[in-house]
DNA sequence: TTATATTTGCCAAATAATGTCAAGACAATA
DNA sequence: TATTGTCTTGACATTATTTGGCAAATATAA
């Protein structure tokens, strides 16, 4: 499948040249299911992010939105009109004022 | 709840005077669903948007972004940095070239 | 080959979603 | 006030989706 989350800790693992079992290990899952989390065929809990980037000593921010963005991505992939659809979202944001609009 | 697709269905609906059971009927479900998706309590199914679309004569494309951008705001409304996802996503798509870059 | 790493398929358990019923709230009207 | 019709809510059963692990298969090294 692949995903930015994935390929985050792909890179990342590559890196450190550290086998899938240790890092699946220190999530305490199977190695199986890490291997798939990285292939993006599963996704990681949200309590695993943070000991991911810990782990890897990364901005766990920065990983929670790749982790968001993965979830989003698959949502437009289904529609035609993604960037409109992420227009709207972004208007949203906007009226409601969560942050500084500029997207 | 609250979402900007149930408040469509709610605004269309008031327009034409028409009671939820009309809809609810058309859609071959029970009253208390269609008022829950109005409410945002539940999510239309994919297959309801082109046949209440139909029904309100109204676009079905942008019946399906609402849909989709209630999904996207279910996402970011956990996260502290939701401009910041979006924008990741909006690059994505920007790469991998489904239409123009801009948002 | 032998050992280690990664990937895949499939199953069971856990979780989340969907729809309905029944009861309650609300408004308009007789 | 009682009645009628509409809308809303909560609890529950049903269904669908997600998740993790095991075991087997496939790579990658040594």
């Amino acid at each position: 499948m692949s995903s930015i989350f994935g390929d985050k800790l792909k890179s990342l693992r590559g890196k450190c040249k550290i086998p899938q079992r240790e890092v699946a290990s220190i999530l305490e899952i199977d190695t199986a299911t890490y291997c798939k989390i990285e292939n993006g065929d599963r996704r990681a809990k949200r309590e695993q992010i943070p000991i991911l980037a810990d782990f890897f000593k990364i901005d766990k921010k920065e990983l929670f939105q790749l982790w968001s963005a993965d979830k989003i991505y698959e949502i437009i992939a289904e529609e035609e009109d993604a960037r409109g659809i992420l227009n709207i979202v972004a208007e949203g944001i906007s009226i409601y004022g969560n942050q500084k609009s500029e997207v």
